[in-house]
DNA sequence: CCGATTTTTGACTTCGAGTTCAAAAATCGA
DNA sequence: TCGATTTTTGAACTCGAAGTCAAAAATCGG
């Protein structure tokens, strides 16, 4: 009963995070979130409370997309560093050839947010976290399948491997595609 | 002649620079500049124009810094390893020490502005080509010294420090010291 | 169709950011 | 000391951000 809804919940978070994302938390103003959503601002704290909400569902579904992202590239067929390779440069390329550079949710917000919001740090400390373990686990196979050495710390590597990304993510904003692409190969020679 | 200044600019700029390193660009108001320096709105305004004027000069500064510290570590007695070791370490223990984690001023302001405020942009892609030159020229001197292998690359392997350094700059903001200590171990096992 | 319920709309309020400005204060040369 | 010059001070202004609210609109069971 009541009137109906005339917009879908997830697809305004969808649209949300979008413009979280292109403007920082701070810089994206209710209206601006009106604005990309096409849903009224009254509408969007009526549904959603505030401006701060909307925020922690926006990373809630870019946490659940980066972790299906990783999953479903790493499990590709190909050797781990192969499959490692065509990921780093997924997100390299996708940021470089979007028409604005907004490196990662994760990253900005973690540098807006980071140690003043206690449950964006979480988020952010949590995706991270789960990423180097989806590498771990993907660098643990291919030493089972043998193309990995049994040297390689998988843990270690992957931690490497994700802090790596996180620079890539920041030098997107001011270096371009070679410098960035010569960053993944150097990284990749290190297992 | 005329009244005199009753704060030395130079002063005022490293002030506003500590400012703008806690709290962002944005996050920091002509208020809170006028407290951490200690001189009037006003007459921030007649000194330096603007906010972002003054953030240009706190910019400029970084930079100047940035690059010091760089080649004080290191030049120090070592070899290339220990002394590119004890400046990482040095950055991310400083970072983790202080009362806030506030990362490195050029990874915040290309997360920030970078994309949108182009001389802010070109700032940071020149901080992180110096500190790459830096690095490479080290290598090479550890290299005629003979404790860097001679098969390195000192430009793609610096590039690659460097990109650590930034994501360990971001890290800092959600993980703790001994994972970012980790970061650097694996990072120095490249070379 | 009525009434209860829920959503939409857009005006309204509050607050602080960024900036400007006029007046007062301080200095120096004459 | 006077006038010219420069800085300081704090009030004032404009604007947009964040959030609130009352009234209108839409739906459904009875």
């Amino acid at each position: 009963m009541g009137r109906p809804r005339e917009f879908e919940p997830e697809a305004v978070v969808a649209q949300a995070m979008e413009a979280f994302w292109t403007g920082g938390y701070a810089g994206t103003s209710p209206a601006d979130l009106a604005e990309a959503t096409g849903v009224g601002k009254g509408s969007l704290y009526h549904a959603f409370g505030s401006k701060r909400e909307l925020f922690g569902k926006a990373l809630d579904l870019y946490e659940r997309g980066g972790s299906e992202l990783t999953e479903a590239y790493l499990n590709e067929p190909g050797t781990a560093k192969e499959r490692i390779r065509a990921y780093l440069e997924f997100l390299v390329d996708v940021d470089l050839d979007g028409p604005v550079r907004r490196g990662c949710l994760a990253a900005n917000t973690a540098l807006e947010l980071g140690g003043r919001d206690s449950e964006a740090t979480e988020a952010v400390r949590r995706m991270t976290d789960r990423n180097v373990a989806l590498v771990a686990e993907r660098l643990r196979r291919g030493q089972r399948d043998g193309d990995v050495p049994a040297g390689v710390d998988p843990d270690a590597q992957a931690l490497l491997l994700m802090n790596t990304l996180l620079g890539l993510r920041v030098m997107a904003r001011t270096h371009d595609r070679s410098t960035l692409h010569a960053i993944i190969e150097s990284a990749l020679a290190g297992f």
